[in-house]
RNA sequence: GCGGGCGUGGCGGAAUGGUAGACGCCGGGGACUUAAAAUCCCCUGAGCUUUGCUCGUGCGGGUUCGAGUCCCGCCGCCCGCACCA
């Protein structure tokens, strides 16, 4: 063997094998127990970033390690590959988008290959490929046959400078996710797909995925927002009804007002004549938005004048107009109860109307003054006629029969969930296929026309949709009457692609979107990781997709993730200068890192090290793969992207760290040549201590402990090292190698190719043996009033009388007890040995 | 404001209620070398009157023979959500 392992040969040459023998090629008849580990596929920007490496590393040594485990894994990867970024570079530069993101793909794809992941790439799929997006528009076809798409005017989300229309979770403090242009309200006529009939699904379902992260299942639990109250109708001084809805109407007697959005009807008619009114109307909505703003913006409310007859009292309650209502949620207007909730509190404080007890710990403190803020809490009914003495969740039970009865309103179920608006005025998507028709209306496109493609020759010249402004691509005949019709110009949201592409990879048929007994095989994926900024988008959609595809009998699993990680971000210092009052930042490749600070290499000069932040160009505290696989080989950076921190911790990367690491494939290269099969001799403490970590490498892996697994390698390495040679160190040094090869695959291919077994792609973890996980001796920790003393050696089981007196017969205890009488001895076998004085 | 998470050496972090700081990085010392690189060995929480002792897991209490871990009350940081009736 070479005295240094060459990564830059041994890399390629081992890349190239594993394609040769087609090794992670997933075989769909396998007799054996799958497993699908998957990582969220990228979009195709052009070059991956750490972030990606990181990820993909994770699920590789995953997806290995299961391999030798004896499982058939399916680990596929392909491309998100329409959306705006290339629509963007097709304005920029004059390169059409479908170039652009395939040469995107081409350049990313070889430097995946280059970190050598173990990934099926007969299974690859662009999304924006007519054989991917052509079965998306037929699954489109089925949902709408469902009654699942629906057309319908909207006020929707318009974001002005990518000229299109946005979905609420995509809206973020009122500003476009991917722009940050501040987002405008525009009528349209939009594509909606029914996520709303599977709101109790979707939250109910969240209960069964017990091995996704508690704060993924939180906020999508949010995000639903399931709330249930009593929608009822004030009559008002004016002739007109009023909705209202409340979660708490076993407050209804404590309502001292009613609040009405001012987007709300009633607003509208006050405004119409009073111009005082529309000039309050316009202060309501000039409101920022974001959440400080929100924290410290103040109630305002502006009397309309008109009354409310309250249901049971007859008391005429105001009528105010005010900021805090939403028009969007509930009715648009509510009913107002100062003492048990916070906003009318401050509202009724501000405007000097009753706040009234109606919940109280006790009927004694039925009179009892509020301490400055409302009683939102549980209690019972007090000033509250029939409902007196009934706990709140009685007397909404009781209040919401009362309303029923009587007729004048119903419990109702409100969600927050709005469904999904899937309409993009954009080029570079997925062509929703349907036709209009002035005869016939909303056609669909038959499937046997299927796929509708894009066209090619487009100009991105002039902002809005290219599709729209093509000279013949709208313009069909329709598929029904036969006369000139025009095509729907509006794409699909590039969430609808990334929906059911996990389903694609266990099956890709030409003829259909996937063979449904493929998808009983593989799906669930066993194992998901990603990001956490898809905790709700993406995965949301994938999960109501999973559903829909089922509710239609397509497919049977319901759930599309069995198993949810979401993985930290890859962080750096920050290095900068002042310069003109601005900071002026350099990249880790300009800069010298020393001990107590760093210097830029072009001039010698100090910089400032800054925060450790999450990577990003404008910062430059970036780090290319690219360049550290050419230097230090593909090995090492994976080494480095699974130690240290926990992987849903952010990693800091260091320069100093990959080095480190590079350090260690080296060691490892160097300990693997000295693998003598012809060694003699049993070495028990080696073979004992391969065993443990055989076991617990593994745990660590099934758990996606990396970091773990990573310390009890460095551990087993050093125990090798130092022991003398035998036919024990030999099969230590041949585990370790398996050990690190789902981690190191390159190395260990290099090395194992001199054990004459093939690859070690396809070798089988090792076997652990139970009776040498046991150790034969153990230390005992003796304490004196709870504090550490002494330690002993002692055979393993060795009985408690035995312990004590060990323990008493110890010099450094005798001089800790100083003549003291123990009291009591605590004695837990084969752990300590504690004497009480 | 609500919900969730986290606070351990110079740094990343280990620790079923049972020897705190595994493992790595940084740093220091030494060996090898003409020299360097590479490699190997040793040291590396703080303090002290150094065969050893004391203190030490954000702060203050508590439970326990024993608390980083459990309970109560604070402080700080991070993430998510948010005038959702």
């Amino acid at each position: 063997m070479n005295e240094r392992f060459d990564p830059a040969q041994a890399d390629t040459r081992w890349q190239a094998a594993w394609d040769e023998a087609q090794c992670f090629k997933a075989d769909d008849s396998s007799a054996k127990p799958r497993s699908y580990v998957l990582e969220m596929f990228p979009y195709p920007s052009g070059r991956i970033h750490i972030g990606h490496v990181r990820n993909y590393t994770m699920g590789d040594v995953l997806a290995r390690y299961k391999r030798m485990k004896g499982f058939e894994v399916l680990h596929p990867m392909g491309w998100d590959a329409f959306g705006m970024p290339a629509e963007n570079a097709a304005m920029e530069k004059g390169v059409h988008p479908g170039g652009w993101t395939r040469e995107n793909i081409t350049n990313m794809k070889a430097q995946l290959k280059r970190l050598g992941f173990a990934l099926d790439w007969s299974r690859e799929l662009a999304t924006c490929e007519p054989e991917y997006y052509g079965q998306e528009q037929s699954l489109f076809l089925d949902l709408y046959e469902a009654g699942l798409v629906y057309r319908k005017e909207s006020a929707v989300n318009w974001d002005p400078v990518d000229q299109t229309v946005l979905a609420n979770e995509q809206v973020i403090d009122g500003r476009g996710w991917r722009s940050g242009a501040l987002v405008e309200k525009r009528k349209l006529s939009q594509w909606f797909l029914k996520i709303t009939d599977f709101a109790e699904e979707l939250l109910e379902g969240l209960s069964t995925l017990d091995k996704w992260p508690e704060k993924v299942r939180t906020m999508q639990e949010n995000w639903i927002g399931k709330s249930q109250g009593l929608q009822f109708a004030f009559t008002l001084s004016n002739g007109e009804t009023l909705e209202v809805y409340s979660t708490r109407p076993d407050t209804i007697f404590g309502a001292s007002f009613v609040a009405v959005a001012a987007d709300h009807p009633i607003a509208q008619g006050v405004a119409a004549g009073s111009q005082e009114v529309q000039d309050f109307i316009a202060l309501c909505k000039q409101g920022g938005t974001t959440a400080a703003e929100l924290e410290t913006a103040e109630k305002l409310g502006f009397d309309t004048g008109i009354t409310a007859k309250h249901p049971f009292t007859g008391a005429d309650l105001p009528v105010y107009i005010a900021n805090f209502v939403l028009m969007d949620y509930g009715t648009g207007a509510v009913m107002a109860v100062p003492g048990h909730d916070q906003r009318d509190f401050e509202f009724a404080t501000k405007y000097d109307l009753p706040i009234l007890r109606v919940v109280a710990a006790n009927a004694e403190d039925a009179d009892k003054p509020f301490a400055g803020e409302a009683e939102a809490g549980d209690g019972i009914c007090v000033n509250s006629d029939f409902l007196n003495g009934m706990s709140v969740a009685e007397a909404k039970a009781a209040i919401i029969a009362r309303a029923e009865s009587g007729g004048w309103g119903e419990g109702k179920t409100v969600w927050r969930l709005r469904d999904w608006g899937v309409s993009r005025q954009r080029y570079w998507g997925t062509p929703i296929p349907f036709i209009h028709c002035e005869v016939c209306g909303v056609v669909p496109v038959p499937k046997k026309q299927l796929p509708v493609t894009l066209p090619e020759d487009v100009d991105f010249a002039t902002p809005g949709n290219p599709l729209a402004r093509h000279a013949t691509w709208k313009h069909v005949d329709c598929p029904q009457c036969g006369k000139p019709a025009r095509r729907e110009t509006d794409t699909l949201d590039t969430f609808v692609d990334s929906s059911w592409y996990f389903l694609r990879f266990a099956s890709q048929p030409d003829d259909k979107p996937f063979d449904p007994a493929q998808i009983r095989e593989w799906l669930p994926v066993e194992q998901y990781i990603g990001g956490i900024e898809h905790a709700i988008l993406h995965l949301l959609y994938a999960r109501f997709w999973t559903r829909a595809l089922a509710r239609i009998g397509k497919i049977e699993v319901k759930e599309p993730f069995g198993s949810l990680f979401t993985q930290g971000m890859v962080t750096h210092e920050v290095y900068s200068r002042e310069e003109d009052g601005r900071p002026v930042y350099f990249g880790p490749s300009e800069i010298e890192r020393t001990a107590d600070g760093a210097t830029l290499k072009e001039d010698g000069q100090p910089v400032t090290v800054g925060k450790v932040i999450k990577m990003s160009k404008s910062k430059k505290n970036v780090v290319d793969p690219d360049e550290i696989v050419a230097t230090y080989g593909a090995d090492a950076i994976r080494w480095f992207m699974l130690s240290d921190s926990p992987p849903e911790r952010d990693l800091p990367w260091s320069e100093a760290g990959i080095e480190g690491c590079a350090r260690f494939v080296q060691r490892l290269w160097r300990l693997f040549g000295q693998h003598d099969a012809a060694a003699e001799g049993e070495d028990k403490a080696v073979d004992r201590k391969a065993h443990q970590t055989v076991a617990a490498v593994a745990e660590d892996v099934e758990s996606l402990g990396f970091n773990k697994a990573v310390a009890r390698i460095y551990e087993l390495t050093g125990v090798i090292e130092k022991a003398a040679p035998s036919a024990s160190r030999s099969a230590a040094i041949r585990t370790l190698l398996l050990l690190v090869s789902p981690m190191m695959p390159h190395l260990a291919e290099e090395a194992y190719a001199t054990f004459g077994e093939g690859l070690v792609a396809n070798a089988a973890w090792p076997e652990v043996d139970p009776a040498l996980l046991v150790e034969d001796e153990v230390t005992i920790a003796v304490q004196v009033k709870g504090k550490l003393r002494d330690t002993l050696t002692v055979a393993k089981g060795t009985a408690r009388e035995e312990l004590e007196a060990l323990a008493l017969a110890s010099e450094k205890v005798q001089r800790a007890l100083d003549g003291a009488e123990v009291r009591k001895v605590i004695v837990v076998p084969d752990r300590l040995v504690n004497l009480v004085a």
